[in-house]
DNA sequence: GTCGCGCATTAACCTACGTTGACTTGAGAG
DNA sequence: CTCTCAAGTCAACGTAGGTTAATGCGCGAC
């Protein structure tokens, strides 16, 4: 039987990407806390088209969150990593409208759906963070609109290892110039509206150009300020966010 | 001077879009709205960089948010009409990261940033509401990265004009099968990922075809449920949402 | 009226990316 | 150790959509 979690323990919301949680806080949290699932590689989070009776803090691992478009096409919308909220939207708009599957073996904290209400009854200020997490998300997916409306194929790429990089990093997931990186080229390519080949051409280029490599599971990056501007992406500090 | 809205006769809230308010959120709400803002044709509500002191909720008129890129490029986020909020995640992150333009004279219900956190503190419906309009919106972003990433530029157009119509029929602004459409083709590729040549190329073909055409500031809807199908949209009815 | 201007429309040409299909590599199963 | 299967890599070729640039067209200014 795995011990889980205490929220005092948690290892999370100590790292500096996190808005730091007050002692009362904390405390509502552990009651809000109901549990913690664990999940195997390949296994859906939540499922497009199920209810879904609880939101999740992702504790470890990591997963991407997708559409399947009716004609078998998958749109991977964003990637989620340790610390993401899932199920938010599912949680408050009743029906998942869209699948979260893990690449790694994931760790949630599960707050089940119907204390969702009591969390705005009673402590606005976590409510608050609830819809600055939300306003962060969005802000993220406006940024995906704007890369794939407007960005050629190794604008997309550099931009989406740098996002994934940087988020790592702020993670504290770096050791020796690298970080952990389950996720497929197909994955990379559904998510930036590209072929694989074509990711895969321009994944092999950078390489080439000795700005980032993809090698065992792990994204080791050679040139972060070259790769940023190669993204577009300057290099300003990324913003804080709260947990749940 | 033009006379205010009392959100008691406000016409929208009555909109089956919507969800309905209780008169205890009614009341509320008078309080919380502070005034109205008139916009000209091309002034900016949110200017992308700027600190932004409110949020707004749109009473008339229509709008674009769009992102303005290093290199000049123009992404547009999404089209704004009447009921949506704008002005969240600045209000909520600080800064503005992006611009929302006025395409049509437009009318704004101004609430104060300050007193977002007294709307948390002190009424946890309409605070649960935001987070609901926050995913709803995120929700729509979504399908708006998938449509960029995997659709064709004539499922695009499609799309984007099947999203229009129906949010306006619900706002029940049709008549004679037609409904505003003060967007330029412009704006239209700029949020599609198009040029502007090609999202014409389509708009003449989805014309010849009889599916719909753009005349005179007005999109006429020929064939709602074919071009449904050729964005692949299905027939579903839209989700109500609150209404701040 | 007619001038000026932003927007829609069209045609000719070109390229970035998709498609197909074959080959390689590597990790886990037995 | 080697078999298998999924993932990565690569080349050849085709096309959707970009670019440029010219023309048309309504509409407000005066």
């Amino acid at each position: 039987m795995p011990v889980i979690t205490d929220c005092v323990d948690c290892p999370l919301r100590r790292q500096p990407l996190f808005v730091p949680m007050s002692d009362e806080e904390l405390a509502f949290q552990r009651r809000f806390k109901a549990g913690e699932t664990h999940m195997q590689v390949g296994q859906e989070i939540l499922s497009q088209g199920q209810a879904s009776s609880a939101i999740y803090t992702v504790l470890s691992g990591m997963a991407v969150r997708s559409i399947m478009l009716e004609d078998g096409q998958r749109q991977v919308i964003s990637f989620i990593f340790p610390g993401d909220l899932v199920g938010l939207h599912s949680g408050i708009m009743g029906e998942a409208r869209h699948s979260v599957t893990a690449v790694t073996p994931v760790v949630l904290c599960t707050f089940p759906r119907n204390r969702i209400w009591r969390l705005f009854k009673t402590q606005p200020a976590r409510a608050y963070d609830m819809t600055w997490i939300a306003a962060v998300e969005e802000h993220f997916l406006g940024e995906t609109v704007a890369t794939l409306g407007q960005r050629d194929a190794t604008q997309r790429v550099a931009w989406a290892l740098v996002r994934i990089w940087r988020r790592l990093v702020a993670l504290r997931m770096e050791t020796g110039g690298a970080v952990p990186f389950p996720f497929r080229q197909q994955d990379l390519s559904d998510a930036l509206g590209l072929s694989v080949v074509h990711t895969n051409r321009v994944i092999v280029r950078l390489r080439g150009d000795g700005l980032a490599e993809i090698s065992g599971r792990r994204l080791v990056m050679h040139d972060h300020a070259r790769l940023s501007q190669v993204a577009r992406l300057d290099m300003e500090k990324d913003d804080v966010r709260p947990i749940l």
